[in-house]
DNA sequence: CCATTCACATAACAAGTGTTGTGTGAATGT
DNA sequence: ACATTCACACAACACTTGTTATGTGAATGG
C-alpha cells in the first residue's frame, strides 16, 4: 500500500466537507462533480477515483446528510414530554448550521421524489424518526404529561408539524426566527396537553370527571 | 395578425398542459425545453417563440402551479371551524391530481431555495395562504369553536402541520392514505378545541362535514 | 534499487442543456 | 394579387454534465 489508511480516510473527510459546502451553497441540484472538485481544489479525476459513479457520490452525500443531522449537537433529552420536545427542537433550523442542514434536506426532496430507490430510503428514514418520537410520546403519556391516544399517530402529527415548520422557516426566515419557531412548537405541544382531555370525556357520559392533565412546564 | 387570438390562447393552454405533464412525471428539475416540446409533439422553436428564455417558462410554470392549486376543485367551505378544516383539506394530497400538484410543489422547492427571487415569491405566497387561514381561524374563534389565541399564530401552526403532512404523504403514500391524513388533521384540530367530540368525522366519509362539534368551555 | 501500485491530473468524449439564427409555409391585411 | 407577418421547424452554437482513457510522479514492497 503506497499510502497509509489514515491518509485515505482524511482525504475522504475532505471530500465530505467539500460536498457539504457545495450542497449548502448551491442546493442538491448544484451538487456536481466539478463543483465539488473546485471546492476541493482538485479535479474530477479525484472524485471518480473515490466514487465510481455520480450516483455513488449522491448516495454518499445523503448518508453524510443523515449522519450529520443525527450527530448534530443535540440537546440532552429530558424525561417524558421534555424529551419529546427536545427531539422536535433538534429538527428545527434554530442555528445557522441546522438551517444549512435543513435546506439541504429540503432541496434533496426533488431528486428523491423522482427516484424510487431514493424515495423508499427516505420513507424508511422518516419512519424511523417517527418511531423514535413515538417512544418519547409513549413515555410522556405514562407520566401523564400527554393525552392518551395512539403514540404512533401523535408522533406522526408532531413530525408533520416540525417538518412543515422547517419548510416555512426556510422560505421566510425573517418571519420565523428561532424564538417564534420554539413558541409555535410549544403552543402545539400545549394543545396536546390540554387541561381537558377530549378522549377522556366519555361521549355517553359527558359529565363524567375528566382526566386531569396538567399543562407542561416547558421552556 | 395572421391568426386569431383564440388560437394563440388555445396554444398556450396546450403548452400549459405539456408543462404540467412534464413536471408531474419528471419533477421540477426535469422541466426542460425539449421535454416539454416532445410532450407537445413540437420542437424547442415553438417554446422559444412563446417564452424568450428558460426563466420565463419557469416563472410561467410556477404561476401555472399556483393557479392550478388555487383553482383546484375546492370544497365548498363551511362556516367557522369547518371552513378552516376545508381550507386545510384542500392542501392535502387526497386525490391523485392533488398528489401531482403537491409533488410538483415540493420538487420546486429545490430550485426556489437557490434562487432569491423565486424564494421571496414563495414566501409571499405562503404568507398569503396563512392570511387566508388566519381569517378562518378568527371566524372559528368568534363562533367559540376554537380556543382563543393569536389567529396568525394558530394559522401558522395549521399551515405547518398540513405542509409537513404533505411531505410525509408524498414519501410514504402507503403509510398515509387519505383516510389517515384526514384523521391526523382532525386529531390536530381537535387538540385546538378544548371540548370537541373525539371522532369529529365519520371514517367512512372523510370528506364530509365534521359532526357533533360541541362548543368549548370558555376559560 | 527497481517494479509495482496507488493517487491523482489531464484531456477527451458523448449526451444533454439553453440559446440563437435562418428558413418556410400559411394566414392575414390591403 | 401581393407583400407582410406570424408560427413554427430546423439546425447549429456554446456550454455543462457525467464518464472514460491515458499519463505521471510519488510512495511502497521485495
Amino acid at each position: 500500500m503506497p499510502r497509509s489508511k489514515g491518509d485515505h480516510e482524511a482525504r475522504r473527510r475532505d471530500v465530505s466537507e467539500a460536498v457539504w459546502q457545495v450542497m449548502a451553497a448551491r442546493g442538491f441540484t448544484g451538487l456536481t462533480l466539478r463543483a465539488v472538485a473546485a471546492e476541493l481544489g482538485a479535479t474530477t479525476g479525484l472524485l471518480t477515483h473515490y466514487f465510481p459513479t455520480k450516483r455513488a457520490l449522491v448516495e454518499y452525500a445523503l448518508d453524510l446528510l443523515e449522519q450529520r443531522t443525527l450527530s448534530r449537537p443535540r440537546r440532552d433529552p429530558g424525561k417524558g414530554l421534555a424529551a419529546l420536545r427536545d427531539g422536535l427542537l433538534d429538527v428545527l433550523p434554530l442555528t445557522p448550521e441546522a438551517a444549512d442542514s435543513s435546506r439541504i434536506w429540503v432541496s434533496s426532496w426533488d431528486a428523491a421524489l423522482s427516484d424510487p430507490e431514493l424515495s423508499t430510503g427516505y420513507a424508511r428514514k422518516y419512519a424511523a424518526s417517527r418511531d423514535r418520537l413515538s417512544e418519547r410520546v409513549a413515555a410522556a403519556q405514562e407520566l401523564g404529561e400527554l393525552l392518551p391516544g395512539d403514540p404512533a399517530e401523535i408522533a406522526a402529527g408532531t413530525q408533520a408539524f416540525v417538518l412543515g415548520l422547517v419548510v416555512q422557516a426556510l422560505f421566510a426566515p425573517a418571519s420565523f426566527p428561532p424564538r417564534r419557531q420554539v413558541q409555535l412548537l410549544d403552543d402545539y405541544l400545549a394543545a396536546l396537553t390540554a387541561r381537558i382531555a377530549p378522549t377522556a370525556v366519555d361521549p355517553r357520559d359527558p359529565d363524567g370527571e375528566p382526566q386531569s392533565v396538567r399543562r407542561p412546564e416547558i421552556r
